[in-house]
DNA sequence: AAGCCAATGTTAATAATTTAACAATAATCA
DNA sequence: TGATTATTGTTAAATTATTAACATTGGCTT
């Protein structure tokens, strides 16, 4: 399978999301322009990444969501379920450590990390804190893989150049500071920031006050 | 000013955020290639995009950082400062109060909603707390433009419907149910998961583990 | 002060992404 | 059963976004 575009990738999950919901639903089938609608996109669209990942439905009465969760499982996720630790856990790493429980996936949180007294050696949101000094330890011993930064601000580059340091392939950043990484390691960044004033641009352009 | 495309939007936002830090350091000149690196962009891309707002150095010692910031301001702020609510104020919901505090811009966090009885009509994160029975009353009264939903998925779409019936002409969709908002109100969706799959897709793909 | 250098603004070219068009085909129904 | 409809997979076109190319210009050097 050769490698996908991010934006298809990024699809790829909202699609899966979407179609877990429709086994909520007792919904078996589904067709690519109802997708399409729930995501706010085209159906040609979908039709176009299912393409590109040569899933083919076969059937008129749309896809077979369980099926089709399956087919987008062995595209986007590892072979063997991947681990991933949250650095800082402040609200912001609380709330993500929330989003992972009860869900499916390939990617287990098994560890978090902070040098709050107060968090570290105990269970939060479902996760054990570490201390930041047992970093370079744990990531080893628990193999983990992918680190979601949600430390304060002046703290981002020199856990990062660790956490890489110790074995770290991918990173997504939730701080306000931008990275740098060596090649070998993918970084995704994003910052609420941004999306806010983003929404605030488009209000203010439609100008229906 | 014509409308800008959302991806430079961004890159704006996040050019200001960047200059901010530069401040910070005392830089009071950066140059394109400057800034494009420490956002991991091209020095054409940011040229590009200032040159879409009309903004021009005159100096060949780069950027004049303090103009630069204003410029930017000019165009994706608001004349006025803009009303902001979160509303869910969970985890996430303080992560993103927690944001605003000591951001400059146009944005002003004025509430957040919860029923949580915990919560209510206490100051959480810096900003006062008030029960879902009083949206109506509180976007109006305080003129809030702007929400950023952070409330558990069951509850999203019926909270959504409301505030959009009373007013708000923006919406930052941090829950995993995607949402319907009539024209005329925008909307902006980010799912964290998708962005911890994608990150993943690309650790698996490069395979140096 | 003349000439070089470095950095900019802008047009043109390229690349990526999305959308449109349409042929093919299973399901439906007269 | 045969025609019709609805939906798909896929190629081609259009659009959007990024990058390259380059002329211009202020500053610096000698």
């Amino acid at each position: 399978m050769m490698k996908l575009p991010g934006k298809t990738v990024e699809r790829l999950s909202e699609y899966r999301r979407t179609l877990l919901e429709c086994l909520n639903e007792k919904r078996n089938f589904i067709f690519s322009h109802d997708l399409a609608a729930r995501l706010h996109i085209t159906a040609v669209q979908v039709r176009r990444d299912l393409m590109l990942i040569g899933y083919s439905s076969v059937l008129r009465k749309g896809y077979d969501v369980r099926e089709l969760i399956d087919t987008i499982g062995k595209i986007i996720d590892s072979e063997e379920s991947m681990n991933v630790a949250v650095i800082g856990i402040g609200n912001l790493g609380r709330a993500v450590a929330g989003y992972f429980k009860g869900k499916r996936s390939k990617l287990n949180l098994v560890a978090s990390f902070d040098n709050d007294p107060q968090k570290v050696n105990r269970v939060i949101s479902g996760v054990k804190c570490y201390p930041y000094t047992d970093i370079e330890r744990m990531i080893k011993e628990l193999d983990i893989r992918i680190a979601i930064l949600t430390v304060p601000p002046d703290f981002a580059r020199e856990i990062t150049e660790e956490t890489v340091r110790f074995g770290i392939k991918g990173i997504l950043n939730f701080t306000t500071i931008p990275l740098n990484v060596p090649s070998g390691v993918y970084l995704e960044e994003y910052d609420m920031i941004t999306s806010i004033e983003k929404v605030a641009y488009f209000v203010k352009e439609n100008k229906i006050y």
